[in-house]
Formats: C-alpha cells, sequence, structure tokens
DNA sequence: ATTTAGCTCAAGTTTTTTGTTGAGATAATG
DNA sequence: CATTATCTCAACAAAAAACTTGAGCTAAAT
C-alpha cells in the first residue's frame, strides 16, 4: 500500500518515504492540507541558516547539499540530502530557526508541511513519530562522526571520507561528482580548495582513485579506509 | 531622534528607516526580542515564491532583487530592494507564503520579524501601520503599471522604462548596473535574452544610452521616456 | 629547533557562463 | 495576406569562475 497524496494543482505525488506510509486516512489528510509543494531550481537556498522557519522540508526529487555557515565565506558541507530526506526536522519540536544552510544541487521537487500538522500527527502516530526519532538519532550520529573528523582526522583522512561517502551515493547518483566543485569537496573535507586539489591529484598518483573530468572513481577503496582510519 | 536596536551579538544596529521612529521603548522592545539578524550571501534566497513563511524581512543593507517565477526557467523581475524595505509584507496580516521569491545582488545584512510581533504593534500603533500601508500601496500602484507594462506596451517601451527605473537607483548604487546581467534586464523588460542585447545596441546606435562594459549610461532620458510611452 | 601539516598568495590554465549576432520560425495585427 | 514584433536556434566571442601548481609562511608537534 503507497501514500497518494494529492496536491492542489492536481498533480500526483507519490511520497515514497517509509514513514508516510504509516499514517492512517485522516493524518494524511491533515499533512495533504497544510502542505505545499514547491519546485526549488538548482541553486536556490531550500533554508538559510539563522532563519526563522514554521514548516519542515521533505525532499521528494533531486539532489541538496546541507552545510553551515562561518565567517567570511567559509562554508562547512555537512551531508548530500537525497529524496526522501527531511530538511529542518528541528523546527518541529524546539527551535523556530533553521539551524543550517541547504542549496538545490539540481532542480528539487520539494514538500512543505507545516510544524503544526507534522506535530499532531507526531502526537497521534507513535510509529511516525518513531520514524522521526529514528532521522534525528542518524543525524545525532553523523554529527558526532564529523565532530570527530573534523577535531581530530588530518587532511588526507577526511579527504578520504568525504570521497568514499560521496561515492556511496553514485549507485542512486550516477552523476553525483559532476554536481560538485573543488570548493564543495574541500568544503566537506573542511580544507581549502588549494589543498583539496592537491589530495585529489596525490590519491590519483597513489592510484587511490581516477580522475575523469569532474568525476572520480575510487580505485582503491580498502586503501581510503585505512586512510580514513589511520589518517 | 534614531531608533537603536542591540542585537543579541551586540552589533549595534541603527534602523533608519522612517517607520522604526514612530515606535515607543515598548515596541522597540517588543520588535527586538521577536527578530533575528542574518547575513545572507550574493545569491541567497531571501524569500522563496510559494513557501511558508512566520515573518517579513527587513534590508538594512545590500541590495536584492524581487522576481516572479514561471514555468521552466522563466523569471520576471519586479523589483530591486533596497536598505530600508521589507520583503515579504503581506504574510503578516493574511497570507502566510511568500508571492515572490527574492534574491541577494550583493552580500545583504537583513532583520527577520516574526509576524505576530509585526501585527502587534500594528495594532497598537497606528501611526506605524500607518507606514506599512503606504508601503503596500505603493507596492501595489507598482504592481498594476508593471501589469500595464506588460500587458500593452511592447519590446522597446519595456526595455527604456526598465533602463530608467534602473537609471534613478544609481545615485545611490553606482554600481548597480554591474550587478545586472543581461538576463536579468532581460527578466525585468519581459524579453528574451536575444532580443533585450539587440535592444540595447539599438539603443546605442541611437544614441539613446552608451554602454561601457556593464555599466549603462543614459544619454538621451527624453526619449527614452517617449519611447516609454509611446512604444 | 626542526619537521610536519596545512594555509595563503600569486600566476597561469581550463572550463563554464554570459554576451553577441544573424538566420529563420511563429504568431498576432492591420 | 502582408507586415511587424518577437521568439528560438545555432554559432561564436568575451568574460568570469573554477581549477591547478608552486612557493613561502605559520603554528603545532616532535
Amino acid at each position: 500500500m503507497k501514500t497518494i497524496i494529492h496536491t492542489d494543482n492536481d498533480f500526483i505525488c507519490d511520497i515514497q518515504a517509509p514513514c508516510f506510509q504509516t499514517l492512517s486516512p485522516e493524518e494524511v489528510e491533515l499533512v495533504r492540507s497544510s502542505k505545499t509543494q514547491i519546485l526549488f531550481r538548482k541553486g536556490d537556498n531550500l533554508t538559510k541558516q539563522g532563519a526563522f522557519t514554521s514548516y519542515t522540508l521533505f525532499l521528494i526529487k533531486g539532489l541538496a547539499k546541507q552545510y553551515i555557515e562561518g565567517d567570511g565565506n567559509k562554508s562547512y558541507n555537512l551531508r548530500i540530502i537525497r529524496p526522501g530526506e527531511f530538511v529542518g526536522l528541528s523546527a518541529i519540536f524546539q527551535s523556530n530557526t533553521f539551524d543550517y544552510s541547504s542549496v538545490a544541487l539540481t532542480d528539487c521537487q520539494v514538500f512543505l508541511i507545516e510544524k503544526e500538522a507534522i506535530n499532531r500527527v507526531c502526537m497521534q502516530n507513535g510509529v511516525f513519530t518513531t520514524h522521526i526519532v529514528r532521522r534525528y538519532i542518524e543525524q545525532n550520529s553523523n554529527l558526532y562522526e564529523k565532530l570527530q573528523t573534523v577535531l581530530y582526522k588530518q587532511m588526507n583522512g577526511r579527504m578520504a571520507e568525504t570521497l568514499l561517502y560521496i561515492d556511496a551515493l553514485k549507485s542512486e547518483n550516477h552523476e553525483i561528482f559532476q554536481l560538485l566543485s573543488r570548493k564543495d569537496l574541500a568544503d566537506f573535507a573542511a580544507t581549502s580548495i588549494e589543498s583539496a586539489v592537491k589530495l585529489l591529484k596525490s590519491f590519483e598518483k597513489d592510484e587511490l582513485i581516477r580522475l575523469n573530468e569532474k568525476d572520480i572513481e575510487i580505485v582503491n577503496h580498502a586503501s581510503l579506509l585505512e586512510i580514513v582510519k589511520h589518517g
């Protein structure tokens, strides 16, 4: 059984995410009536760090990147957001501002769901809430990992980790590396652009990866994992 | 007397806009406590057409452009947003979605003020509300004008109008034309990029304007006005 | 005090985006 | 039906952005 949610403009949207499958018809209706669907064009911000929010976003189609902004033009990339994932979940229960920014890497079809609706569904539907909690836990765990990485690993390890992370998305998104600039990779690895370039070249020379235009192929998965572990 | 609003991070922000001068100390405090200040980087969206909103934006510093999105990659530029102007005012009283998108043309310092705060101040302070109403009226009038232009004027007239509009901002913002691409001008004039380019060249040939790199100088103001009126 | 990790700066190259032009195609107008 | 307005397409030029490399600097770690 699939949850089918019709949008106002009669575009039928088939929500694939497991968590929506647990909603009762009334709950589906509640969500339906307090949501809107938007096309974010490539380059548009889905969320802006620090801005007020009264809703959460659910990505239907496309890819986005989540990052935190620092002073100057500094950014640190946290993750690639894929279809079926929420953005700005934190706003639902507590915060009323976004903790991070995110930007569309491709055109993105997105649901915005007002937080009262999600909140109410959560109160009624424990199974749904459990799904939501699971996502929090996952993000939490990722954040600890990121912190660990940034605090204790050096450049090589951080870049190797970045490459393996992006590579893991390649099965679903063949073109993922083409969407990312050297600056993006640098911001994932928390390093300067120049260092990122040099690292990639050195990985290539050591036959760990292959650089074809913008695409990156992992050649020696095991060694990269070693670098992630030991630095 | 100037209204001084301290932000959380002790950055002192001096709100110049006339409308804020009418607030009582308590009202200032109300606004102060339900606002946040954000730096939008060049290219960031201040608002996204159709997205839910629970706040209004007030531009302190920088320039942004307001536009409405159509199908495909079509956009129509409505105005340049300058310091002292509100963005997303409509959200305050009625709509809970943004009617239009806007994007930072330069880095922008922006206040976000939660709508309840503004709303409450409006209920208490008639003078302030009058200022707000005045802005609505102005925008309304501009929208009628735009509609008129789009419906009944042809390319030449629309481009002439665009150039005069942008030129009028030049005294305050010398670099304004440098911030706009041919696509931006085309989107202001509601025409294709190629037509926009050809129009500019033909205006230049007729000695109505001068094109220096990206800057545009109005040479014959009167004739452009004629074109706006008749053709 | 020496080494290492990694940054910034500068210069140069490549790629991408933006701008320009001419040649049809199309659709509304008189 | 002819004319005018304007769009789209394709090819190219110019400008801007992204990438690359080497050198030198700095701060932490040995």
